[in-house]
DNA sequence: CGGTTCCTTGAGGATGATCAACGAGGGTGG
DNA sequence: CCACCCTCGTTGATCATCCTCAAGGAACCG
């Protein structure tokens, strides 16, 4: 589910092509428009100094991102980039905003939505200070099945292990060796590098 | 803000005290009330099996929690208890939704108390990155002093430090030891054991 | 004053981070 | 088809730091 695209049209929104790699908007920058992606994908996350980044979220075709701003007047907590070539509807905060009041189904669907955020991100402090890195991952991959369409079975889990380490806070070589435990322990299946959970 | 307490009652809210510690609901419990405190506090916090524990979140008189699974068909991810005596409104689910429904300014308010969540969890896990207690205690103490009237001035930091150990994940001795050296570093004020900042 | 609860300190150990080096795979252009 | 490059994966050694355990001190309250 998402705002219907013609809608989005009507009210004035605007197709943006981005660049792999390119900035949607930066922390800390004041949050001007609804965002909502036609293709591609977009990862939202933090770095600090040392380059130790963490991932608050990766989004698909369909979904939006960046909304929570837009109704309190908070600057972006997390940076947002594009993964790959993409195409992402704009619409001013304004708009939006109008949208939203006009439109009560919409209003519940954000209402569902959010309700489903501050659900995940709880769930990812909790596992977060259960310090040991091989739960962090766990509970990182149980997220991730859960989107899948068949969660019973083993499926192919599409990240590199740079990205489970800025997913989960922990470091390259940590989760590598996390992973080798996590095989041993027959918990995650390792098969010519690739990861199946 | 909150729902009118008057408007609660008559949906068939129903006023229940809590003991100290009593708890309100457990994690992975289904969700089935909304709750609204009238008088005391609440604790929701999750703990792991070596007794380890990190706060969600905390709440007091006028303030509602545990609101998202009612949206979404998700269990408590945390639990609640009470920090003292207390005594809180409990409205069913569906009476609770139902007001939602019909009252489009509660709708409202619920969705930027949505994206007041959000994005306050948001600026936690990315602190909790940031490895260094230093850090992760002076972010906890920068929410905290947000709420409070005097932003400006030095405040008494109303938490033991086994609470502040919780709220951040950290251990009760990280907790004195980061303090001693913020204090050596004047970014906060110990007085008579007590914190200033 | 006796009993809690909270705070503090020290020593030792566990573990993830860091640093450095190398291996493996995939794609590209000559 | 091969050489090269680039990204990703892997391993070992060392380091820094937080946790653990243990013991005692300080503040507060009846």
């Amino acid at each position: 589910m998402q705002i219907d695209i013609d809608l989005l049209y009507s009210c004035g929104a605007v197709a943006k092509k981005y660049k792999k790699h390119e900035v949607i908007f930066d922390e800390g920058e004041a949050a001007n428009f609804y965002y909502q992606i036609l293709d591609g994908s977009v990862r939202m996350y933090n770095s600090n100094e040392e380059g130790k980044e963490f991932t608050q979220g990766l989004f698909y075709a369909g979904d939006s991102f960046g909304e929570p701003p837009l109704f309190i007047n908070e600057t972006y907590p997390s940076k947002a980039i594009a993964i790959q070539d993409s195409t992402i509807l704009k619409l001013s905060k304004d708009k939006f905003l109008k949208i939203i009041d006009e439109n009560p189904s919409i209003q519940k669907y954000f209402l569902n939505l959010f309700a489903h955020k501050i659900h995940s991100k709880a769930k990812t402090s909790k596992e977060i200070i259960n310090q040991k890195p091989e739960y962090r991952i766990i509970s990182f991959l149980n997220s991730f099945k859960k989107k899948t369409e068949h969660p019973d079975e083993k499926t192919l889990i599409p990240f590199t292990r740079q990205e489970i380490a800025d997913f989960t806070g922990l470091r390259v070589e940590t989760v590598i060796r996390a992973f080798t435990k996590l095989n041993q322990s027959h918990k995650v299946e390792i098969i010519h590098h690739k990861i199946y959970y």
